[in-house]
DNA sequence: ACAGCGACTGAACAAGTGTTCAATACTCGG
DNA sequence: CCGAGTATTGAACACTTGTTCAGTCGCTGT
């Protein structure tokens, strides 16, 4: 962990900037608040992004180059987002809310990622095979950074700092429980869910 | 469906107020917008809520009230939030994320109703048992919530209007089809993630 | 008819917003 | 040491924000 004091100006700004987007929100947050974090002049902050909306995409870029630099090789999506630093995490869960196009261009590269790693799964025997494996690996996706979006709430219940990386694992390991041996011993809710679906698009 | 206009104007600066919340953040609309939108000055809004604190509230309860009324009965969680409105939805996700009180409360009161229902299932015989029952229902929950809090994502690659509830049953089906017949046919994931929780705290 | 009362408004206020700009401090190559 | 260029600032701008308030409209009971 590098000490606030030895970074640039500029990393600090953006570095305050990505902890109080990821905390209050970007229209919650105002330039000078990013600026007084960092110790520095409202004034700076558009010297060096040019303007508010210039400092949220710089922060965008900062993020996706975080995770994507995290892991490109082996692993799966899943490891990538959970070592990721706790301020960006939180800002890349206000971002996906928020509809940023660079978000909704992660969201995608994931999902698309994740279903090229399951069909290869399904392929080597490791994974089952599915009705819709789209819908599957979106649903899938988003049940990944469910826990990260949701981390106030799920932090809470877990009795962990929010976004604490131990809390995080006991949710994970949960929820490799249920997709392993599953949830439920019969199909009876998704035999009722399929009569739905089918129900209502004939 | 009701008009508009046959509304009375508290009722339709509330509604005003829930989908604009919804769809930019509470930090992100002024009280002016959700004036215009109900075709009434801002004073009026002020007059009959307090103030911009006092509206949130109002949606606050209007939403739990909204929720709690649809299936106190027997159908479980999952169908309640389903079956809300579509602005009900978007502004429960933001209220979520925001971690106002009383959306706390609720995402506190369903995973608790959800443990129980789990329990009760185990006992039944047609839910598994699970090492950490609280992270599992915690876990549960929160991928009930995700595709509603990630709606924009989620409907954007199932190709459906975001929230609509088409596309939510279709990930909803996937997901299930995962909690029933398990999603990974050995226990690669699950074994190394135990591994990796029990070796962080000796 | 009129008093009372709640709904409703227009104009205004103080505070906070993002942004601009001239001016100063700083750092480095010549 | 000097001068070009960058980093940094304080003060100010125009605008939006939430909120206040005096006052008007329209109804309802007497």
């Amino acid at each position: 962990m590098r000490s606030a004091s030895d970074l640039t100006a500029r990393a600090r700004i953006r570095d305050a900037a990505l902890a109080r987007f990821g905390t209050d929100g970007i229209a919650g947050t105002s330039v000078r608040a990013v600026a007084a974090d960092a110790r520095v002049s409202p004034a700076l902050v558009v010297h060096h992004f040019g303007s508010k909306e210039g400092l949220r995409q710089a922060c965008d870029d900062y993020v996706l180059d975080s995770i994507r630099s995290g892991g490109e090789a082996a692993t799966e999506a899943l490891g990538e987002i959970l070592q990721a630093a706790t301020p960006v995490r939180r800002y890349l869960a206000r971002a996906l809310l928020d509809d940023t196009p660079a978000a909704s261009a992660l969201f995608t590269e994931i999902v698309e990622r994740t279903e090229a790693w399951l069909a290869a799964g399904e392929k080597e025997g490791w994974v089952r095979a599915s009705a819709d494996p789209t819908a599957r690996s979106v649903t899938y996706v988003s049940w990944l950074l469910a826990p990260l979006v949701l981390g106030g709430q799920v932090g809470r219940l877990l009795g962990g700092d929010p976004a604490e990386t131990a809390t995080a694992v006991r949710g994970a390991r949960a929820g490799l429980e249920m997709l392993t041996r599953g949830l439920f011993t019969d199909d009876r809710w998704l035999a009722a869910f399929t009569a739905i679906d089918e129900g209502k698009r004939p």
